[in-house]
DNA sequence: TTTTTATGTGTAACCGGTTACACACATTGT
DNA sequence: ACAATGTGTGTAACCGGTTACACATAAAAA
């Protein structure tokens, strides 16, 4: 591998000549430039961007902070994160945490000591200050982590309520919910929303733990199901709970949509892929992948950003289930 | 941020001393050991990785390129690899390439530079002298690229083969496949896995084109069950061929399984979602992406490897479509 | 006693870039 | 004619580690 000298050595002229060439700062004369070019090719030279990672303190790489790549919501928001970076050049590290404290913190390290340029988080098992104390451009992305962390989410209490509302008009008269888990934001206020919008119209409701997860939801469901068979109408915290709460109905024999409505969360595609296809609140996720990476970038490169706080609307996807 | 000129002045020792305390290689006298450790404390020093990196031309970071993340055959294998790397230290830079060339060029170029220590390839788009010119250790993974490269991959004729039986056994008489995308290996395979067992069962049966893809596979059920209406047993080359298949079957009012039988290929977590939950050929994907995690490392660290091609067994799952 | 060998430490070069600074020369302004 | 400014280039320090090599001392071997 040919290094700046050799550049230099074969162009007859100085390192300093090269660099400026290469990064087309400072006074360059024709002569030189061409010179330097062609000595480029002749030697196939490519910058080493780890020398230059040292000097610069910068790495172009984005770290991206996950719970769990294999929740069907996080590929898609990968992918936008890493199509952004592509295009302005940066490469994403990619981490999963499980929500685990001790991997966040190993992981926060690491990335820090690569001179990683921001991270995008989607975890918040750590305080506020362990993030300030990072010293590093973050965007929260589907959690909330303080005021002065750019933060991008969905609207979650209002879909929830368009969610709930949509059970409601289609004549549920007794509603469940099968919440995520207690603490995650984006779980809470969905909570919130159903439960403004249920008591609202006075309707009874039940609300269960499913944490996000089919098999727990499966097993609520039938549980609940039994017990309560007056439910006709559920809000699933997200998809997967949904195809849990749908796959308990069909053991069950409850038929959807006539005797149980269901309606999910997420706008996954594994959402259509369900017999029947599965109601849901779309979210943006490949927009807010791509808004996330957009603003950690721009923080990076020191623009402006419009705003700390980007609250993305859902959409009411009306399928089979309802 | 200290670095280890800091160490180095606070312990009263020369920066050698220091970096023989921090890499545990040479003498070091107990004394000096001990300052070194506490002004490390001391300071909150944390060796600067870039500076190694530069130096050892080694950066504890792997390349994981895959065609696209969304894909949830990948997200399984992702987190196997990311599992094992993290255990023995490395981080993992994530690749979506969607199998285009001029993609997967830029991304090596990228990778090279910052001096990852090896690559795990899912896709195929180059030669194998591109491969072997990058001088990197390689692992392909669901794919194959050539003999010096190892290799990981599911037996996929044999699983083919399997499922083919399967379906005959379970009666069917007149079979379709919904094959994934000409010249990618797998999908091949199983091709011809599927072929063998049809023509020496001496069954008809058709072949139409899914590319693994949903709407794909559903149109082209469609047109298949609608013109042939005969057809009473489906293997589609994936679980999400089976799904764009079954959806199709349900809007043509085939009864599966009674009038239809469907099997699918991967056994993804989407499989058991689907009512009736889809019978499949499960590979194991987790225990592949921790092998090839593996085999990459022990690849770096330049230890034995025992073979140069696994090839791991597949595993009929019936479940509700057959 | 003298020579080896083991132990311990520091200096400075090196990895491969970037850039501050010094310097040379050509224009332009007054 | 002389200063001020613009253009072009090279040397060497710097980023923060690692390590070859030189050197010193102590213990073991001859």
């Amino acid at each position: 591998m040919a290094t700046i000298r050799d550049v230099a050595k074969q162009a007859k002229v100085s390192v300093a000549t090269v660099s400026r060439v290469l990064n087309k700062k400072g006074y360059v004369s024709k002569e030189a430039e061409e010179a330097v070019l062609k000595a480029i090719k002749m030697l196939d030279y490519r910058p080493n961007s780890v020398a230059r990672t040292l000097y610069n303190k910068s790495s172009g790489m984005i770290g991206l902070v996950v719970p769990d790549i294999t929740n069907p919501f996080f590929p898609e928001l990968a992918r936008a994160v890493e199509d952004v970076a592509l295009t302005y050049g940066y490469t994403v590290v990619l981490c999963n945490t499980d929500e685990m404290v001790e991997k966040e913190k190993k992981y926060f390290e690491a990335l820090k000591q690569k001179y990683v340029d921001g991270i995008i988080l989607t975890t918040s098992s750590l305080s506020t200050e362990d993030y300030d104390r990072l010293e590093l451009p973050i965007v929260a992305l589907d959690r909330e982590l303080g005021d002065n962390i750019p933060t991008v989410v969905s609207n979650n209490r209002q879909g929830a309520r368009e969610a709930t509302e949509h059970l409601i008009h289609r004549g549920c008269r007794y509603l469940a919910h099968f919440r995520g888990p207690v603490g995650v934001a984006p779980a809470d206020e969905r909570y919130l929303g159903f439960k403004e919008v249920a008591e609202q119209h006075e309707i009874p409701y039940k609300v269960v733990n499913a944490d996000f997860h089919i098999d727990k939801a499966e097993s609520a469901a039938n549980e609940l199901l039994t017990n309560t068979p007056l439910i006709d109408g559920v809000f699933a915290g997200s998809d997967v709970t949904a195809a849990g709460v749908m796959k308990a109905a069909h053991t069950l024999n409850f038929s959807i949509p006539d005797q149980l409505k269901v309606i999910g969360f997420d706008g996954i595609p594994l959402g259509s892929m369900l017999v029947p296809p599965l109601s849901t609140i779309e979210q943006s996720i490949y927009k807010m992948g791509a808004l996330s990476s957009r603003l950690l970038i721009k923080q990076i490169e020191k623009k402006p950003i419009d705003a700390m706080y980007y609250d993305l609307p859902t959409k009411l996807v009306i399928r089979g289930t309802t």
